[in-house]
DNA sequence: CACTTGACCTGTCCGC
DNA sequence: TGCGGACAGGTCAAGT
């Protein structure tokens, strides 16, 4: 999502914002007219599971999609309608899930959308992102130059009774990792997701932090995953879901063995593994 | 400290 | 076809 906006948004000038669910967007009207209206898109960053707009104010734009946010956007010449693509999810827009839409002086749109409302914009000085307290605690970039197999061991052995999936999904741990990266991870290190970070040998650590680069880069690659309705800023549903393993295959054969792949719940969510391949050593 | 549950919301699917 | 319950890419807070 973030590369698709940092193609599209660069450059455009705010010219209005319409709210509808104030959660959404909480901000006062006052800040929103000094430094939104009127600023200049800049750069359009990520850091874990947050976009940064930065703007000509100095103020940036904060925004978390949770699980069913979108943020679509619509050029001035653009529009969806009979014919638009099968891997598009959007009809038109605004749509009942539309939370704010902000419009450029070129007649542009960019469209926050999200049906369950647990997704959030914020907009803050730039300079104190980084003092919020989710930004002070959250983990390393995976996908970071720097992130060794030691680095990541260091950082899991720190939790050492947690079972390995509570941690993979700790952002205080690591930045980015949800539900389907987590189990598509552990499938490829073989690795049960209930298993105790102590009983992780450090070629299961070596492996599993392979596998995990492996997943986000491959996601990546294909537009991130469409599990139900995520889009990116063009409308398009990612396709990873296709190429996952055992996110949401329960019932189906393990590619690697053929077993089938069951459900179960492990901290706390739905979780999916091959009984074979990732047998729960007691 | 680690784990569970509930809360925040809407929509879909499944069984009766 | 209707209705209740479970469940869904995530994080928080509170309770045990």
């Amino acid at each position: 999502m973030r590369i698709g906006l940092a193609e599209l948004l660069p450059g455009r000038i705010v010219k209005s914002v319409d709210f509808d669910w104030p959660k959404s967007f909480p901000n006062s009207s006052s800040n929103v007219q000094q430094f939104l209206i009127g600023a200049a898109i800049s750069k359009v960053r990520r850091r874990a599971k947050v976009l940064i707009i930065d703007l000509s104010t100095d103020y940036s734009l904060i925004i978390h999609l949770k699980m069913t946010g979108q943020l679509v956007f619509i050029g001035n010449a653009q529009r969806f309608g009979a014919g638009h693509p099968s891997d598009s999810l959007i009809a038109e827009l605004p749509d009942k899930s539309s939370r704010v839409t902000l419009r450029f002086a070129d007649g542009s749109q960019l469209f926050f959308n999200d049906q369950r409302k647990f997704g959030w914009m914020r907009l803050l000085p730039t300079l104190e992102i980084m003092n919020l307290d989710f930004f002070k605690k959250v983990g390393p970039e995976p996908l970071n130059a720097d992130f060794t197999w030691q680095m990541f061991r260091e950082r899991l052995v720190r939790r050492p009774n947690s079972v390995i999936k509570a941690v993979l999904l700790d952002q205080a741990v690591l930045a980015g990792i949800g539900n389907i990266y987590a189990d598509e991870s552990l499938w490829g290190a073989k690795i049960h997701p209930a298993t105790p970070v102590k009983k992780l040998t450090p070629q299961q650590f070596k492996l599993l932090h392979k596998e995990l680069i492996f997943v986000l880069k491959l996601a990546i690659e294909k537009g991130g995953s469409s599990d139900r309705n995520y889009v990116n800023a063009k409308g398009k549903k990612g396709s990873f879901m296709s190429f996952a393993r055992v996110f949401r295959r329960e019932g189906l054969a393990c590619p690697r063995c053929g077993s089938i792949i069951i459900k179960s719940r492990v901290a706390g969510r739905g979780t999916h593994t091959c009984p074979h391949c990732q047998p729960l050593e007691q």
